[in-house]
DNA sequence: ACATTAGTTAAAGTCGACTTTAACTCATAG
DNA sequence: CTATGAGTTAAAGTCGACTTTAACTAATGT
């Protein structure tokens, strides 16, 4: 069996970790406040964050990313706290992200097309193609985008 | 030559134009306030909207769905106001607004496939193909999705 | 030793995007 | 003709997610 080689893993203080997370200091310590993050102190009374803690951040933050509010991120990191006994919870919850997050997605995508138009449009107004007084409906209707 | 028929356009005033846009009344005033939209007014001083007050507002909460914001919403339709000569602006404007969409849109994909696979590694273990102390992290790592 | 730079806390402030309130007037069905 | 439901305004309030401030202590380079 392969014996524990105690490779003291790296401290981070607060300055050096917000540079590796890309969040602030303030915000750091908001999160902790919050309860989504829980630092390691020195004896000295400073906090310290490792590797582990940078992996956990960046995965809130990909949560935060699909439209979760910090309030949720509460209630996922409260329900881990408690152990396996929530996981369906836990499972249910990220599964009610997702649908809400790929709602939002086609919006997105509808948006997306609508900008695409109208950039088109006015490049083709710049470039000449469209004619000085065709109006943006006309042109939007003479595509096959529907609502 | 067609003469034109003097089809007297609906008139939504803003509860029903509220309905039909989805936003709410105040919001619609919001909106008018910061000059992004303006209703007309019967003579008795009630704000009435039309289907193109309609359209107009459509168009910028796409625009807004995109991402941006109230104030360069107003910036957009200040140029606007000022007539072609500022074509290029908007032009421009909407290109940056694309550039910062496209980038936001890949750091959504890649949230979505971080909290699918978090949501795989849930079902997993609910169904028992993970065992019980096998992390997020080894999971991960067991699938090729590379930071 | 001492000047900088980084970290500590609690509390207050900011910002964007609305929402709510207050004190009115207008519209309309019975 | 009056009760009830929209609409009017300006101003204040809310909410989420931080950020800034103040008043301090700890760490570090010269």
């Amino acid at each position: 069996m392969a014996t524990k080689t105690a490779v003291t893993e790296k401290r981070y203080r607060i300055g050096e970790f917000a540079t590796k997370t890309g969040l602030s200091g303030p915000t750091l310590r908001y999160y902790e406040k919050e309860g989504l993050v829980k630092p390691h102190r020195s004896d000295n009374g400073l906090r310290y964050y490792t590797d582990a803690d940078a992996s956990w951040i960046k995965f809130l933050l990909h949560l935060k990313g699909t439209g979760m509010t910090i309030e949720q991120l509460k209630q996922y990191v409260a329900w881990r706290a408690e152990g396996d006994a929530t996981i369906t919870k836990r499972l249910q919850l990220l599964k009610n992200v997702r649908r809400g997050f790929l709602q939002e997605f086609e919006e997105l995508q509808h948006s997306m097309t609508i900008l695409n138009d109208k950039i088109d449009w006015y490049q083709g107004k710049v470039d000449g193609h469209i004619s000085d007084n065709e109006g943006f409906a006309n042109y939007l209707a003479s595509l096959n985008h529907e609502e």
